[in-house]
DNA sequence: CAGTTGACAGCAG
DNA sequence: ACTGCTGCCAACT
């Protein structure tokens, strides 16, 4: 495979405590406007690799504002509240949906 | 081989 | 400020 692996790769990279926006993962790869795909690759690993997804640190990856954009996949967006809860990264709750503060956790490569 | 899809992002109305 | 439409690019069917 290609693309997905190098997505693969940069998510590998982030750091404990951290998150990083789908757009952002696009922009290391050099494809600013590729952040689709980097979603796509994500949903990919969780639904084809689940064995890779735990080393693959998926749930620090989100959308720009810091929203937990999953919606119905194998894992819920409140498993990957957990998960970086876990990690000591602030989740918020708001409307049903979880927000990271991204001005605080961003990973900046 | 051609059309569809998707865990997004950014600009337009 | 809020909702909606378009752009983008690799993987899927």
């Amino acid at each position: 495979m290609g693309f997905n692996d190098e997505v693969y790769k940069i998510v590998k990279s982030i750091p404990r405590g951290k998150v990083v926006s789908y757009g952002q993962i696009a922009v290391m790869l050099g494809k600013p406007r590729s952040a689709r795909v980097v979603g796509w690759a994500m949903n990919a690993l969780s639904k084809k690799h689940p064995k890779e997804a735990a080393v693959y640190p998926w749930w620090r990856v989100l959308n720009a504002q810091g929203r937990i954009s999953i919606v119905n996949q194998k894992v819920t967006a409140l498993d990957q509240k957990v998960l970086l809860e876990k990690e000591g990264v602030l989740v918020t709750e708001k409307d049903g949906s979880y927000f990271v503060d991204m001005k605080k956790c961003q990973w900046v490569a």
